[in-house]
DNA sequence: GGCGAAAACGAAAATGGTTGTCAAAATTCT
DNA sequence: AGAATTTTGACAACCATTTTCGTTTTCGCC
């Protein structure tokens, strides 16, 4: 474990809503680092890989990644405007969604779910 | 309305599953059209605007369309083999991600919902 | 049918996020 | 210390998508 992926690690740790790697290579960059681009794509591969953040796409197709507070499995519910995450359980989405793909007899099934909004604070400016 | 934008209408429309511009393209062309690929994504993006076909990343990031039986508000069962999907509604899910917003004080609030297994054809296989 | 304006087309170039390459630098092992 | 291994980062390569721009087609109108 290197130092370099720490310094990511911390990067996206310290940030409460979804990054994407150009971001935290500024972020990185701001604060003096001389880490690389390449670099900081390995390690967002890595912590991925272990399942220690979230990776999602946006509109745009950008990846975008969270260091989140628990490693099971949840889902988020993200302020379109500052990004901000609140990390959400749903018993009830897990069961629907278990539920609708053995009715039509699919195997193995997972799903996605990302909720959107404008939070109190966002939405209050 | 064009006929380009109605010939990539249709080679949507015949497909089960969702496919991507490359994909599209490659039809056409193998159908004999000579098409060219700015107009397939010109088309789709038009299509897309219109509400008429549905659009989402794979998890490579690429956009996938597809062209829905129904225009209202629904999400889909997608073969990880094949990529044939099945259109599915689910009151229980729309009605829960309204909640979860309302409860963390968002405004706003919308979701994107994609289930995701291998359908009982494949499974077989 | 002919004409001109406006919209649609398509080839090629530009963009932008992401990944591959490879030599240099850092770390580990002995 | 010295060799072997891993990590790093500058740069080039990729690839889906968008932009540019000159050409072609379509449409409304005479």
């Amino acid at each position: 474990m290197s130092t370099r992926r720490e310094a990511v690690r911390e990067a996206l740790t310290t940030s409460s809503g979804f990054r994407s790697a150009q971001d935290l290579y500024a972020d990185l960059r701001a604060d003096g680092s001389k880490i690389g681009l390449t670099t900081v794509y390995r390690a967002l591969q890595a912590l991925s890989d272990a399942g220690e953040v979230d990776v999602l796409r946006t509109d745009e197709g950008e990846a975008v990644y969270r260091a989140c507070d628990t490693e099971s499995h949840h889902h988020h519910l993200v302020c379109r405007v500052c990004s901000t995450a609140v990390e959400i359980e749903g018993p009830t989405v897990e069961r629907w969604a278990a539920e609708v793909g053995a009715q039509h007899g699919f195997t193995g099934v997972t799903h996605t779910v990302e909720v959107f909004g404008t939070c109190a604070e966002c939405s209050r400016a």
